[in-house]
DNA sequence: ACCTGAACACCGTTCAAGT
DNA sequence: ACCTGAACACCGTTCAAGT
């Protein structure tokens, strides 16, 4: 009715679903009805459901356009992936969702991102081997990082999601506390959610300040 | 026929069909099947599928007993955890997908070692909110570590896993060279299995040296 | 207490057909 | 090139019933 369809409103619109409803709520059926047309239509954009996932992801990734390596050191340079990283992946909350399901390699925005952290795992002195597991520890790292500890994963109203929490600690403070001590006294931070300022610097800081250790030691 | 049908044995011979063919072969109807039993038989066991996932992973965790907290230094007790840790989800390869699923909370296993974990934490004098980043950090990381490269998603043999690996590599290595330098450079250990030695140690020690690190500034 | 049988509401996907 | 319609093989799950 309003337009031809395209692969990136496709993505769009799932994206959006997924960030207030979950990713489980990302049906292709559901998905083709609230974009008015039958879901076989989808099936022309992308070729099956892994297909549109990794598309959902190249999208979201796309809005983080690291800038290429410069000349600057490259602590500083991992530091502002790294940090740019977490950021998109706060700005949604099934992004670790789509994450999980699909490979990375195949997300081209992704590549980008990727290539960038190798070149500076290597300009930091690690091997090629070491460089590939921290460029992989580095993406896992920035999810722990971002992930918001309410699961958004059923598109619940601000009331909902504030009963959730309360039974989720509920279940911790009623823990015996003779076992799980620490579980119990740290039940609200635990279920709660995180302060921006402690993601972004002491998350963060814990990232590079591994990264940063080993290479002193190459 | 051979006994009756227990909680554990759904949980074990899940992780078995997981582990060997890919989480998403794990399905109610295929595990009842193979357990030699109605799909609704194990509705008497598990009130749903997500609590069968549960069962998995605390089957799965149940494996990795760490020792309570003791007199020695936290960073040593940490590494342990973390090495206990990398060791058991190498264990299993579908274990990042089931933990992946679920919430670590409904995991009776999970609470001991995460309760060790945020007490570590405490003891290396990070404050409340900083330990549960932490904590979440490390297991994140555990899982970066410990995950294969190849994706055991589709239990295939030995032989098509290798030719799935080789697709991937050239897919890497024909990427264009002057965009992604660094990708198709690498592209032979980025697709490739990990050294398990790499693995133990630089991995456990990348994790360690950023939480001793920022330890130290407290 | 433990399991079966039939049924329901949902998936993703194929295939032929329309324009 | 782009989309529809009908059909298929599969899910998880409920509910009543059996022993």
């Amino acid at each position: 009715m309003m337009g031809k369809l395209t692969a990136g409103m496709i993505a769009e619109r799932a994206l959006e679903i997924g960030d207030a409803e979950g990713l489980d709520a990302v049906t292709i059926r559901r998905l083709a009805a609230d974009l008015g047309v039958t879901p076989m239509a989808l099936y022309w954009h992308y070729k099956n459901k892994e297909q549109l996932l990794i598309g959902m992801a190249d999208h979201l990734i796309g809005g983080f356009a690291p800038e290429p390596a410069d000349e600057r050191p490259w602590q500083e340079q991992l530091r502002d992936l790294t940090r740019g990283l977490v950021r998109t992946l706060r700005a949604h909350p099934c992004a670790k969702d789509v994450i999980e399901q699909i490979d990375a390699v195949e997300v081209p925005n992704f590549l980008a991102v990727w290539d960038l952290a190798l070149g500076l795992a290597r300009d930091a002195g690690f091997s090629v081997e070491e460089s590939c597991l921290i460029t992989k520890y580095l993406l896992q790292s920035a999810i722990a990082i971002a992930d918001a500890p309410v699961h958004h994963q059923a598109g619940r109203s601000d009331e909902e999601v504030a009963r959730i929490v309360r039974v989720k600690r509920l279940g911790l403070e009623t823990l015996p506390v003779e076992r799980y001590p620490h579980l119990v006294e740290m039940a609200g931070p635990l279920v709660g959610a995180m302060s921006p300022e402690v993601c972004d610097t002491f998350g963060v800081d814990l990232v590079l300040a591994g990264i940063e250790a080993l290479a002193a030691g190459r």
